[in-house]
DNA sequence: CCATCTATATGCAGCCTGCACCTAGATGAT
DNA sequence: ATCATCTAGGTGCAGGCTGCATATAGATGG
């Protein structure tokens, strides 16, 4: 049976933060090496079981860390299973993640900003009686 | 001269909250009929100084929102300068103003519940020495 | 008449995502 | 041995959003 694993899910209105998935693998790594199989557990108990993300997305996202320069793989046979692609942060990885929490930091101040604008305009507008 | 005015910002990484514009759109247009050329000057009052929009996508996300029954638009004449398609928020726009509330309280949660992990994870990373 | 401002819009390429699908080794049951 | 299933990694394609370039056109001032 085609794709019985992990799929995105319904996607109400594609309304989320871009690449966030990115910075959640790099916090990941920076714990330790890994790979994308495991990786996409850990994100599961990271935050994201009600809304898991799709394994094709997971892959994509770590080959272009490396491409990128970010982290870098190798091959390793685990104790049972087909042969893993594991990862690790390099130092540009690092400063990387660190870039990401910065703008995920500003991210959350223009979040906050609009729900300030959003909770002024509906203060006006109810007081307004309208 | 080409694109001469309001292009978006250099886009460091393409970090950024999905169709954002959308809600700050929306409530702009709560408060009051609108039209693409003014909403774009308020956008920039709105938070988005540093990173200004492209007017192109304001212009299309009016339609879509059009298209999906959240607004209607009308040709209005102004004081000055060319017509202006001038647009009005839907009571299905209210309430689509309203998911988009929710959904963004939801991001904030994620994005909190990241920096609670980024933080646990550095202060271990640090006590253990590493 | 011409440059500039106001105003709306389209075409295109690029990025990210989600879904469908594929390959293949390992494992356990029959 | 064979077969289903789990683990593991991957590709192809379509759709959505964005940014940039560009087009169009009315209004305005010199």
């Amino acid at each position: 049976m085609p794709g019985r694993r992990r799929r995105g899910a319904q996607n109400r209105c594609g309304r989320r933060i871009t690449r966030f998935l990115e910075p959640c693998l790099l916090l990941l790594l920076h714990g330790g090496e890994s790979y994308g199989y495991e990786l996409l557990d850990n994100l599961e108990r990271f935050g994201f079981s009600e809304n898991p993300a799709d394994s094709s997305t997971i892959y994509r996202i770590l080959r272009s860390l490396e491409d990128k320069g970010f982290a870098t793989s190798r091959w390793a046979e685990g104790d049972s299973g087909p042969a893993r692609r594991v990862y690790a942060l390099s130092p540009a990885g690092d400063r990387y993640l660190q870039m990401w929490v910065s703008d995920l930091e500003e991210t959350d101040r223009i979040l906050h900003r609009f729900f300030s604008k959003y909770q002024n305009h509906m203060e006006l507008h109810h007081s307004n009686g309208k």
